[in-house]
DNA sequence: TGCCAGGCGGGGT
DNA sequence: ACCCCGCATGGC
């Protein structure tokens, strides 16, 4: 059992930002971790320590005994995005034809980060598949692990399963519905237990290209994959995760061939490439690609209600299994 | 019921 | 620098 080890208040910090804590808690979250009103945020998965963080900012930390509470307070503000300033990013957006209303209406929005070994897990279920099955993956894999931490005072909260744990238990991979990506995850796991893998701190002090390629060492980690895991752990957004959703949606937007869109998005993104990508998919609901051309042509480019996609994952009933 | 989905690696040219 | 295929699974 955790038991309480910090509080603090974040609305300060969060309004002196201009961060909405409501979009930036609620977007690609599962029900089980927030509920319109709370979120659980995982900030060690081997201590393990949770945050409890209120829309309106009030935060408890929980941790074992004898935890490190400064610098877990410091890993809540950075996996928030508080410590982050997007203002040129969203000046960018402000006059992009993608993303210029996402710009006007979700500017409090920052991307929640988890670690690498989890954002890793989290790409590799992404990769050829919709976003419904994607999520639908990682929800069932959560669920089947089935690992929970007592928080004194405040129930149960799901946590991913650790690289040991998985290793242990190979075969939920597949029962989770993972397919051949379980192979991926697979090595990717030993990677993490062996040391081939870099700690995160080890990973952010290489150049972005550099970094890159480490991840791309492990079978089934390409480029989408190992670019999208640099955006959720690491907070690197210099590379996009082009995959043929943002290739198709970016090529009508921009007017460009297909096979040119890495170079223009780049071109237009610059150092905030990833975060634009992923932006995109919560503009548009990460609706299957037909869909989301049909909003670009006719101009909604706003997340909208009842559609499920990202900004309402916590909400879904397929991805709540608990 | 096939076909496709927010990739990837391995094989070709 | 391209092109093409198969891959395991789930949803429609």
């Amino acid at each position: 059992m955790l038991k309480p080890t910090a509080s603090l208040d974040l609305s300060g910090e969060a309004a002196a930002k201009g961060v909405d804590l409501f979009k930036t808690l609620s977007v690609y979250n599962f029900g089980f971790w927030f509920d319109g009103r709370e979120a659980k945020v995982v900030l060690d998965l081997e201590l393990p320590a949770v945050a409890l963080v209120s829309v309106d900012g009030a935060a408890r930390i929980y941790a074992p005994p004898g935890s490190d509470a400064p610098k877990l307070e410091e890993r809540l503000l950075y996996s928030l995005g508080l410590r982050e300033s997007l203002e040129s990013f969203y000046a960018a957006a402000a006059a992009d034809p993608l993303l210029s209303a996402f710009a006007r209406e979700w500017r409090g929005w920052r991307l929640r980060s988890c670690d690498l070994w989890w954002a890793l897990v989290t790409a590799i279920c992404q990769q050829n598949a919709s976003f419904r099955q994607g999520w639908g993956m990682l929800a069932k894999l959560i669920s089947l692990y089935g690992k929970e931490v007592k928080l004194e005072g405040r129930g149960w909260v799901p946590l991913p399963p650790t690289p040991r744990e998985v290793l242990k238990e190979p075969g939920k991979l597949k029962r989770a519905g993972l397919g051949y990506r379980s192979e991926t995850v697979l090595r990717v796991a030993e990677a993490a237990e062996s040391g081939a893998l870099p700690s995160r701190d080890a990973l952010a002090a290489e150049p972005v290209e550099r970094a890159e390629a480490i991840l791309r060492g492990v079978k089934g980690v390409g480029s989408y994959t190992a670019r999208l895991a640099l955006a959720l752990a690491l907070r690197r957004y210099e590379l996009p995760p082009i995959d043929r959703w943002v290739r198709a949606l970016a090529a009508r937007a921009y007017g460009v061939e297909e096979r040119a869109v890495e170079a223009e998005w780049r071109r237009r993104w610059g150092r905030w490439s990833a975060l634009a990508a992923v932006a995109l998919t919560v503009a548009l609901d990460a609706a299957p690609l037909s869909k989301a051309l049909a909003r670009l042509e006719s101009g909604r480019l706003l997340p909208e209600p009842g559609t499920g996609g990202p900004a309402e994952l916590w909400r879904q009933p397929w991805a709540q299994p608990f």
